[in-house]
RNA sequence: GCCUUGGUGGCGGAAUUGGUAGACGCGCUGGAUUCAAAAUCCAGUGUCUUCGGACGUGUGGGUUCGAUUCCCACCCAAGGUACCA
């Protein structure tokens, strides 16, 4: 009888849903183990092979925590509020719960069919409103409360308002905003109601804020950085510009410290640890404060400024002009320096383009410079900013700081290598210790005074503080980088203008999306100040909307919905227009981000179905945390962050025994595909002289693409956009040329200028899903991709080929994903080969940590094995053996023992490829014993079962069992069957391995050398050359020097 | 740019503590079986070679009796970089 995978896989994904046999009780006098795999967001385009990668093997790891007798509880859910699904329905008009539906439907039919061992009972969707009433909860949580940095740890916001009563705020030290005034208790009891909202809200772990966004007026909308390329919108190619909306932010920031602390205590992959400690970004160094000189005066003293705004060098000069006038000064820069001891060192300092001060310290002649400056900035993406560190960039101010000791004037610039949201957003510079300011420096002529001893930085910047000496700098000379630091901290401090601080680099999380298909907030204002909604009232649900876009005025798509304001009398939710603000007012109208619902489905699963609470206490108090999870490293600073910082707000709320919820984690790697890209021409004119201003007139033409290889013909022209025309790339122009007929279209001569202008194109390069491609192959299919007709313009493209009248996509490898349009779907390779082969070869594909590369055409090695495994069985299978039990022989036993050692092994090490191997050679050898011994082939069936689950099932049962497999226990490995009498030796000379010689394996090493110089080959291969060394190493190797 | 990971045959990968480099599988070559094909089975398969052997784990150095493994410098690829999930 044949292996048939369709009819054993169908049989056993039935037999376990009818049984439940995964069900995982709360109460169980077996130890518990919680295995958790990331739940998927469900997109459009179902699982592709990349997603199941984690799952085979959390799934794995829990069906042999069964067989090792835990009680187990592995769940799956849904992640199922996100852009796609809002995109898709601004496209088709489609409800998003509609779409979102049926990719779950999807997404589930193809998880069942892969047999993973899931308690379906406690399947959560972070989209259902059952489920998103206690994410409405947290963040209600969250908003009463205030993080108290005397006890370390969350508050409820009674006891802060409670010491203000009494005393006010002077002693209060908490996570606050930066502008948070000071007040007594007098003060706080006469401010209004309203003000004392206002205050509040600056402690509040979730609390109102100005924050900057990506906006693209074009779309009227706030775009991920993801959605924006070249500082355009990916959709619509429209300009996109830094903005500042008031927002709902998280006080992630309280945490900083303790989501530190905490990586020492879980079992996580370093590098993962590693991008938290850089995310969360902690420096040691002193705020620093820099008072900024009166306009008037510093613009009036020619001797200190330069033509070109640089302090003269000149210190007697300098020296004068600071005769201690008392200055008013009321503007201070405040800044963070992990360099206290180089303050001597200051010659410029620079403020982010976006910093407050810069408008109001910019003298009238630098005015129209700064804005011009500014406003560039606001195109560029802080991750444009912070990659570029080829271009120096600034524009001064035209203003003056006094250096807190000199009193020198410093000049204020202003530069984009300075972010606004670090640190204070401004910096003051030390060419000579730090190699951005030397950089800026030299490229503006502001003068870099040396402050180190002994040191050249005729060349660069001095940065090592280990060798560091100060010098030319008052009271610091001769000071090593540690004595200095303290005693500039301690000078500062004595004239207030400076003390020691930790800075953070991690800012506080922005909560609020301007979109429609995320959970809405439980909040509503009165008179402007947010108010939240009672917990019995909850969940407030999403509500209907006419379009999912933004409205005309710019306001998030929920400003389209007409039911959507809050009746505080009756609470419940009535039409806008019945908005009075006195018993009716508006609801908030931005929704949560998506990792809202992610932050704390892991405890939900412990509980799912509880309406009165999150979770009940003793379900939390059985299963406390989690014992693995799998999932992608590409979540390190997203999702693994915020769950924490959840974690241990709820920790301190006491809602949860455990402040990390996770113990252990692998990040389970990437499955690569290969993408492919085609490259469009736009045509387009051109100034001949000059910088070649260009002008596409593309949308002029039918769509025209060239192969690959023209690309490679081409050379860009320096100086200019555009190509060159050459010998090579003639082709191309001639290709364009030939589509252009009507050259009136291009207008090449504008009337007012005399200026020539000339025909030349740019290419823009296209992702193409791979199935527009010839089979497996580079070569798309020409057909397919016009019927497709992506962004609806490339219906009637038309193609420039290569000489095998091809058209050549180019390839990259990247990360499985569908925006990438590389993804490889399970579903067939399901049909073909099976359930149990695909997880085989999942696994056996390479480390479950690395990221590889997908390819099918392997899968057939594992689908023999299989048959193999199938074959070994035939005995019990048709019968031919009933009642008989063949007695194993020592080889079936070395087999089988080796063979459970390695796998245990494998299994707690989490090295699952290399199970697989273990498997193959088992049953290769056993085959070749053939062995027909139950004994042996039972335990082997355990073995193979959290692997391939569906024919362990299926052979288990032949075997003459009744129960399921699920639970039967692992084999015990017993080492007296691997005891080996003799030992093959490598005999190597100088390293190399020459030939092999075997001895006992008790053999001494006096012995073994005696024997091996003894040997004629080893004479051979020494030929009479005397050996310098003999190493001997028991059990291992024998290495001759000589 | 910065942080992280990786680089071993034609391909995926193995080598668990510094000790036989290439296990296992794919592919390929030859053979058996077959009217034929599929499937299956058997043998071979790192490169070069004067058939003795020599070389070989991204590149260049170093430590060591011995390095894929440890150290230094560099090159290349992928992931993340704060609103994709």
């Amino acid at each position: 009888m044949n292996y048939n995978f369709r009819e054993i896989e169908a049989k056993w994904q039935k037999y376990w849903a009818e049984h439940e046999t995964f069900k995982a009780s709360n109460h169980s006098d077996k130890p518990k183990f919680y295995a958790l795999s990331m739940f998927p967001y469900p997109s459009g385009a179902g699982l592709h092979v990349g997603h199941p990668l984690g799952y085979i093997a959390t799934d794995i790891y829990s069906r042999y925590k069964r067989h090792k007798g835990f009680n187990v509880l592995h769940p799956m859910g849904y992640d199922s509020f996100g852009l796609p699904a809002e995109q898709y329905a601004i496209q088709t008009g489609q409800h998003p719960a509609i779409t979102t539906e049926n990719n779950i439907k999807r997404y589930r039919e193809q998880l069942d069919q892969l047999g993973f061992s899931f308690d379906w009972s406690r399947e959560v969707r972070t989209s259902n409103p059952q489920y998103y009433k206690w994410t409405q909860w947290i963040f209600i949580q969250l908003f009463h409360s205030w993080y108290n940095k005397k006890s370390d740890k969350a508050e409820d916001i009674s006891t802060l308002i409670f010491v203000f009563e009494k005393e006010g705020n002077a002693n209060v030290i908490a996570a606050c905003d930066d502008d948070t005034p000071m007040f007594n208790a007098g003060e706080w009891n006469n401010f209004s109601d309203k003000k004392k909202q206002e205050i509040l809200l600056k402690y509040r772990l979730t609390y109102l804020a100005d924050t900057e966004v990506n906006w693209c007026p074009a779309l009227g909308t706030v775009l991920a950085n993801d959605e924006i390329v070249n500082g355009v919108s990916e959709r619509g190619g429209h300009p996109v510009i830094r903005k500042k909306m008031t927002q709902w932010s998280m006080r992630i920031t309280a945490y900083a410290q303790r989501l530190l602390d905490g990586l020492d205590k879980i079992d996580w992959p370093q590098p993962l640890k590693d991008s938290q400690t850089n995310w969360i970004g902690r420096s040691e160094g002193a705020s620093v404060t820099f008072n900024v000189l009166d306009a008037e005066r510093s613009r009036s003293d020619n001797n200190v400024i330069s033509g070109e705004g640089v302090i003269s060098s000149d210190s007697e000069k300098s020296q004068k002009n600071v005769i201690s006038i008392p200055l008013n000064h009321p503007y201070q820069i405040e800044v963070f320096t992990t360099r206290p001891d180089t303050i001597f060192g200051v010659s410029f300092m620079t403020l982010a383009p976006e910093h407050d001060l810069v408008a109001k310290i910019t003298t009238p002649e630098q005015k129209a410079e700064v804005e011009a400056y500014v406003e560039a900035t606001a195109k560029r993406s802080e991750r444009d900013r912070m990659a570029d560190v080829k271009t120096v960039s600034g524009v001064f101010t035209g203003a003056y700081a006094e250096h807190p000791f000199t009193k020198e004037p410093i000049p204020i610039w202003i530069g984009d290598y300075v972010l606004a949201s670090y640190g204070t957003g401004a910096v003051m510079a030390v060419p000579c210790g730090d190699q951005r300011d030397y950089d800026f420096a030299k490229h503006y002529n502001i003068p870099i005074p040396n402050i180190f001893e002994g040191v050249d930085i005729s060349e660069e910047a001095f940065a090592d503080k280990a060798t560091t000496i100060i010098a030319n700098s008052d009271f610091l000379n001769g000071l090593s980088y540690k004595e200095a630091t303290k005693k500039a901290l301690a000078e500062l401090e004595k004239i207030g203008q400076g003390k020691g601080k930790v800075n953070y680099r991690l800012r506080d999380a922005v909560f609020s999306r301007q979109r429609y298909w995320g959970e809405p907030f439980p909040v509503y204002y009165v008179d402007g100040m947010p108010q939240m909604i009672d917990l019995e009232h909850l969940p407030l649900e999403l509500p209907e909307v006419e379009k999912y876009l933004p409205t005309e005025t710019g306001e998030p798509p929920l400003g389209n919905a007409t039911v959507w304001a809050w009746d505080a009398e009756q609470c419940t939710v009535v039409n806008n227009q019945l908005i009075d603000h006195k018993t009716v007012f508006p609801l908030e109208l931005n929704t949560m981000p998506g990792w809202a619902g992610s932050s704390q489905y892991f405890n939900r699963y412990m509980d799912p179905r509880n309406n009165e609470a999150i979770f009940s206490k003793e379900a939390i108090d059985y299963w406390q945390d989690v014992d693995l999870y799998i999932g992608g490293s590409e979540h390190a600073t997203g999702h693994l962050l915020y769950s924490r910082f959840w974690q241990k707000f709820m920790f301190d709320m006491g809602y949860v025994p455990m402040d990390e919820y996770a113990k252990k984690l692998i990040n389970q790697g990437m499955i690569t595909g290969t993408s492919a890209f085609v490259f469009q021409v736009i045509p387009g004119i051109r100034r001949k002289t000059g910088n070649g201003n260009f002008v596409g007139k593309g949308s002029l033409f039918a769509p025209l693409f060239i192969s690959v290889e023209k690309v490679d013909l081409l050379e860009e022209e320096e100086g200019k956009l555009g190509y060159v025309e050459t010998e090579k790339s003639k082709v191309v122009f001639d290709f364009i040329r030939e589509r252009i007929e009507d050259l009136s279209k291009f207008n090449f001569y504008d009337e007012s200028e005399t200026v020539e202008y000339e025909l030349n194109f740019q290419i823009i390069r296209h992702r193409i899903p791979i199935d527009m491609l010839k089979g497996t192959s580079d070569i798309l299919d020409k057909t397919k991709f016009r019927k497709s007709n992506m962004y609806g313009v490339f219906g009637d493209a038309e193609f420039l080929l290569n000489e095998e009248d091809e058209y050549v996509t180019h390839r990259e490898v990247e990360k499985m994903s569908k925006s990438k349009y590389n993804v490889v779907n399970p579903d067939a390779i399901c049909e073909e080969y099976g359930a149990d082969s695909l997880r085989l070869y999942e696994m056996f594909l390479g480390p479950l940590e690395q990221s590889k590369p997908w390819n099918t055409a392997g899968i057939t090695g594992v689908s023999s094995f299989l048959k193999k495994l199938w074959k070994l069985y035939t005995p019990f299978i048709d019968g031919s053996l009933s009642g008989v039990e063949a007695e194993p022989t020592a080889d079936n036993l070395k087999t089988l023992h080796k063979t459970i050692k390695k796998v245990e092994d494998d299994i707690e090490h989490f090295s699952f490829n290399t199970s697989v191997s273990t498997f193959m050679i088992c049953v290769n050898e056993l085959t070749a014993q053939k062995c027909t011994s139950k004994s042996i082939l039972e335990p082997l069936a355990i073995l193979v079962s959290p692997y391939a689950p569906h024919i362990a099932e299926e052979l288990w049962e032949r075997l003459g069992h009744t129960e399921s497999i699920a639970e039967a226990p692992f084999p015990t490995f017993e080492a007296k069957y691997l005891v080996e009498s003799t030992k093959e030796y490598p005999i190597s000379f100088n390293g190399k391995t020459r030939f092999k010689l075997e001895f006992p394996a008790d053999m001494g090493k006096e012995e073994i050398e005696a024997a091996v110089l003894a040997h004629e080959k080893t004479l051979e291969q020494l030929q009479g050359r005397a050996p310098k060394k003999v190493i001997v190493v028991p059990g291992k190797i024998v290495n001759i020097v000589g």
